[in-house]
DNA sequence: CAAACGCGTGCCCATATAGGCATATGATGA
DNA sequence: TCATCATATGCCTATATGGGCACGCGTTTG
């Protein structure tokens, strides 16, 4: 256990939202109540993706699922996002501040330039 | 180009904070601008550590510098954070509701367990 | 009971990390 | 110009994906 890796995705819903498809899941289910064969159809991408996106989601809660008859119809728990919600809320009155910083900043030092 | 992995963390800010230093750095840089050194120092990791996390934020635009003599001072630029916001803030009231449906979810069918 | 359907998994591959370390770069000052 | 301080990078290793595919399983139907 000497290097490790990224984070596991499953370890948090930071993670779990850091991939576009698993966005695109959530948002699709606040419509409803979807089983896996719709989602991926609805969302372009084949039912193994579809279901290994929705383990890691249900790994780390935002979504659940109960079985009907031979489906399984996956729903949004959004709990887990308020933390999320609220982490980033810590950061409001400095994404408003940022533009003026900025352009103070730009001319205290308009050649310190910040290239890639 | 056959098999993709994860979305580059460099992509954008979602994969960025999906990382718990990175998370730490953005948080602590509230409290103003920080050369590197100290940056590493105050979040026990090392230099090339924090440079590496640096780099990341500043190319997904959540941190910014501007030279200092030899230091180089990273602020925060959290502007970059709104969109998550507010995608997150998509979902605010069903986080609310979440509680309920779960209830009447979990009489509704005691037994379809999503077990692990 | 066999065929059909809906899902979840295992396996293989190509990638993209995080970290630790050592070293290249830049800027500053003697 | 050279030694020094502050950072950025390159390299190597152990992991953790994300996708495609084939297949195993449980449920439903015929």
């Amino acid at each position: 256990m000497t290097a490790m890796a990224r984070a596991a995705t499953t370890s948090d819903a930071f993670n779990a939202i850091a991939e576009p498809q698993r966005r695109d899941i959530l948002a699709l289910l606040r419509t409803g109540e979807r089983p896996v064969t719709d989602l991926a159809r609805e969302l372009g991408m084949s039912q193994p993706q579809a279901s290994k996106h929705l383990r890691v989601l249900r790994e780390v809660g935002l979504v659940r699922f109960r079985g009907a008859g031979k489906q399984r119809l996956y729903g949004l728990d959004a709990r887990g996002l308020r933390p999320i919600h609220e982490w980033v809320g810590g950061f409001e009155r400095f994404w408003n501040e940022s533009f003026d910083r900025l352009d103070t900043y730009v001319q205290e030092l308009k050649q310190t330039q910040q290239e890639e």
